[in-house]
DNA sequence: TCCTAACCGAGACGGTACGTCGCGTCTTAGG
DNA sequence: CCTAAGACGCGACGTACCGTCTCGGTTAGGA
């Protein structure tokens, strides 16, 4: 993971250097292993099978599972780091940034991975801090854009509690993904949307 | 869930029958112990030992330490089953009945306990069913009924998606006790309550 | 068993008599299971569950498993107390007394129900005793007879150590039985007689 | 055995080596434990405790606990390969090897342990083939010795049966330990010597 | 004809030990 | 200093039997 993995060395550093190859090789076994089965229902020493490495190289590097699931999910994923959408209207900015995100979310795949690092999070502070970092803030961060235009545009009212918006926005995807009482479908996207747009417009 | 389900019996029951006072035991030990330290740092042999029982009735009868954790909170929470508040004020009705509700949820304690319930859900339907129908469902039947009060009352809009506004309603709370990226004060209740008010109200 | 299990009543029994069906059921259940699988390889449970009585039934009347195990070998055993042969030949008296015996003792299912009766043997006394009263002690009985009419008939030393005799004729067969470094033949058989023989034989 | 097979590798050894200190624990542990309750009051979990060790090392080196008993008894034994004792008699070279051999089988301790290993090899063909050669062949082939000796110096037949001797000189002591109906004492030590010796005298 | 003791089956119980799995660490030899 | 290999201590797992204990129901003799 970027963050960690790279500590900062004023004097060159010596003796053998991390290898790449074994980085790469224990990431897709991971990301492999992590999409078919999902992370309770497979051991490091799996990975570091797979992958050809020894399981002391991996906790070197990465202090646990889910941690390393996390660098696996984000290495896996296409470096795209999308501007937020800008067609004018805040609500298709908005549904323009969810569909895509919602999309990749509702394979039973991610909502594994999504359960299990949020069940880890409860009991690992560290972990919940990296979690967000990566995976809840940028998107957050996107959203927060897309409000702060419309505020601009006067779409929505300019005391809009752009904190509370944005769960008003995410929370419903997450909660049909996560409780599995009902599927998240491209209505169940666009009513959310619609739902939301009508709860910030500005006051008569 | 088995400990739950008492199905009716024509025929005398054969055998032994089943140890009330071990059942409740257990379910008292496994209560305990889940509210102290969360169901990942408790172990199975902890909570029979604490129960005086045995790991083996426990298996007999609860076939997964989530399903236990699940009755064991079930039978803990007073069997109060409220009435959904009717306060003539559709805001008022929802305040009423997510304030005592997100309190409780926004007890660590909790929040582990939802977590574990629904990484579990993920891998095991048939615990998902379970989980859902226990603490999931009654939640929404209640806000449901709130709903349609406020619908017959013209408070909102009759063409109202119910499905989706229950999410919009609750998600957001549990979205902020699972990630952790922000606390659920009451601020934040009453603003979500605001913008769901304004979300569904009926077109001008 | 015959012995444990009928004690003597001055006043008539009262309630139920014990259930002769029952009794049979589970000496044969276990005669069977015995023989196809060993001692130690079957459970009480599989017992009562092939007899259809009830685990209670097989403790009220047999102390553990090996004891069940005798009393079904026992009853299982035509009840032939031969007589021990009088061919007016010692030779021919211990080849008619071994041969047929050795031959039972030579099948594997005898071999580990000795195997495992001693065992137990070591680590309870009392079946110990058992065990000794009902397969050791008749046999050397048996052969006490034909030795002592071997010394009213000079054909072997008066001063013969009858105990030491009999561990001398018996012991080679379970040896080679229990330990299973050789096989059991009738050819041993006859070796084994003759040296005993000339081992008894009088003093030039 | 596994501990005992150190094939030869023409490879380097790859991989942690096995920790020598600890299998000597474990072996330590084993057989004091097995001297003093006899392997079958003792658990597993027991000798990992005392040797400090964790049970899933035990597993990996020994299959079973009858196994580890015969390793650790093996270990225990001083490695004294006792010449078989050349008196220039037969009847006192016997003796000689009989007596301390027979003086270590009369304690409870190694009663218990040799019907232990005879009820596993019972049901364990490989487990008895390894009890075979490291506590029953050793003595045989000394006696062995013993008895070809004589035989060239004519003290005994010269068609005597070897195999077959030699059961009958072991079997006894066997047999009276391992069914307990009477003790092994020194005159019986003696007694069987001389029959021995006489079942096998050279014809007149 | 009841009463009551002793039996019976079914099956749940507390308990002990089992053998396995996964974790995260450590110890080799080798690059 | 890194790496692969793989053994290690630890702790929990879920299972198998043990021998005991209720249950409701049955079968006798004695009152």
């Amino acid at each position: 993971m970027t963050a960690r993995a790279e500590p900062v060395h004023d004097e060159p550093r010596r003796g053998r250097p991390r290898s790449e190859s074994s980085r790469q090789a224990i990431l897709a076994a991971a990301g492999e292993l992590l999409l078919e089965r999902g992370p309770n229902s497979i051991s490091m020493d799996e990975v570091a099978e797979r992958a050809g490495a020894s399981k002391a190289t991996i906790y070197r590097w990465w202090p646990s599972k889910e941690l390393l699931a996390l660098d696996a999910l984000y290495n896996q994923s296409e470096p795209s780091q999308h501007e937020p959408p800008d067609t004018g209207s805040f609500a298709k900015d908005l549904l323009a940034l969810i569909r895509p995100w919602a999309r990749q979310l509702s394979t039973a795949s991610y909502a594994r991975l999504v359960a299990a690092f949020i069940s880890r999070a409860q009991n690992d502070p560290e972990f919940g801090e990296e979690y967000r970092a990566h995976f809840v803030k940028p998107r957050r961060e996107q959203a927060r854009v897309v409000f702060e235009r419309a505020i601009e545009r006067g779409e929505i009212s300019s005391d809009t509690d752009v904190e509370a918006a944005l769960d008003l926005l995410y929370a419903p995807f997450y909660h049909r993904v996560l409780h599995g009482h009902a599927k998240l479908t491209d209505d169940f996207i666009q009513t959310i949307v619609g739902y939301v747009v009508r709860a910030l417009a500005p006051a008569r």
